[in-house]
DNA sequence: CTTGACCAAACGAACGTTTGATAGGCTCGT
DNA sequence: ACGAGCCTATCAAACGTTCGTTTGGTCAAG
């Protein structure tokens, strides 16, 4: 991993615990063993780094794992709570990432923000895709109205558990029952 | 309003947009019109001022708007969408200590989360009781999964659209009507 | 004459940023 | 082949500013 990479990793890690204000330089500069003078060697200022540092991730291609194989077996909210729980797992082994992107939701500057927003829609896209291939039979839930209530459940179950994120796995697996479970009553008529 | 009140006030307000540890002794002095040091003649320390703001809002009676009416006409759907409206204006009216609220969330200590989930669940409690008054005859929106799912999707789209919140008050009506005709579905059948 | 509310000034530490320098690799003309 | 010059990556040290906090004081009210 090149040097460049190494901070913006270094910086993404610190504004989820700490915070974008108080992620400072010399802290960075200390996750990655050198001196703070480097940093201003590959990003211009402060404010650029943690633009830099949330635009990094949004650009892999493995920001969301890749999709379920179609026609597995279950039922519905079977198949939906499995598909949820599969996206906590995935948001949590990068939860770095989320929480930083949840916080300048927040009260971050609109430079930051604006790529939330496309983030949010792409993520919104592929949770459409892979509800429609795990779930062909329920065309209830391929409403997109269904799909985006369904994301806004899950942003708002990410905001409650993501401080203690370490141990609230089963929280987070109840969650995608119970969600699941309720999405799921869509389609039982 | 005495000068305490004042204090706290001032530090929510700056917390909401610049986050707490970018919420300065200075600047919260500067806003209330007095010194520094006169802050800490009523607060220990910064934490203690910050961790009393945020606590502070939350033991008024007036956190959430009285209820509505019970009886009151109109499909399920059109019923669930004010109720859902009527709580966005609420939040909306005081999103400083919203966005106060969901940074600590996100990567605030744990003093300060303890009361946040609190004060979730006590939300919750409120939010099921509108629900059975408002709209009595949909049982199934009174189920306490379909209620915990609701705030869920509440929750997720505050983290979306708060940064904006000064021009996407038409945004949140929408969302409103799009999250009640979700969940009305649930009561057609 | 004590007490509560308030302030100007200062403390050391940490902040973002800049400066000037070092060392190793690269590309030249010769 | 080889020194000269240059470029890139890195550093130690320092710049001025802002930070949280403390000190020592004023002043009106009781």
């Amino acid at each position: 991993m090149d040097r460049r990479t190494e901070i913006l990793d270094a910086a993404l890690g610190l504004m989820a615990t700490e915070g974008a204000s108080g992620t400072s330089m010399r802290a960075v500069a200390g996750v990655c063993g050198v001196n703070v003078a480097t940093l201003y060697h590959y990003f211009p200022s402060k404010r650029e780094l943690l633009r830099a540092a949330v635009a990094h991730r949004q650009g892999g291609d493995d920001l969301f794992a890749p999709p379920f194989p179609e026609g597995l077996p279950g039922s519905v909210a079977d198949r939906l709570g499995a598909l949820l729980d599969h996206i906590f797992v995935a948001l949590l082994s990068d939860d770095a990432f989320w929480r930083s992107v949840l916080a300048e939701a927040i009260h971050g500057d609109e430079d930051v923000l604006e790529p939330l927003l496309e983030m949010s829609n792409a993520f919104e896209a592929v949770l459409a895709d892979w509800i429609r291939g795990l779930i062909p039979d329920a065309p209830a839930l391929h409403d997109p109205a269904v799909v985006r209530t369904i994301r806004h459940s899950l942003y708002g179950v990410l905001v409650e558990y993501l401080p203690q994120a370490d141990n609230q796995r089963a929280a987070f697996a109840e969650r995608a029952r119970e969600i699941a479970s309720v999405f799921a009553r869509l389609e039982e008529r």
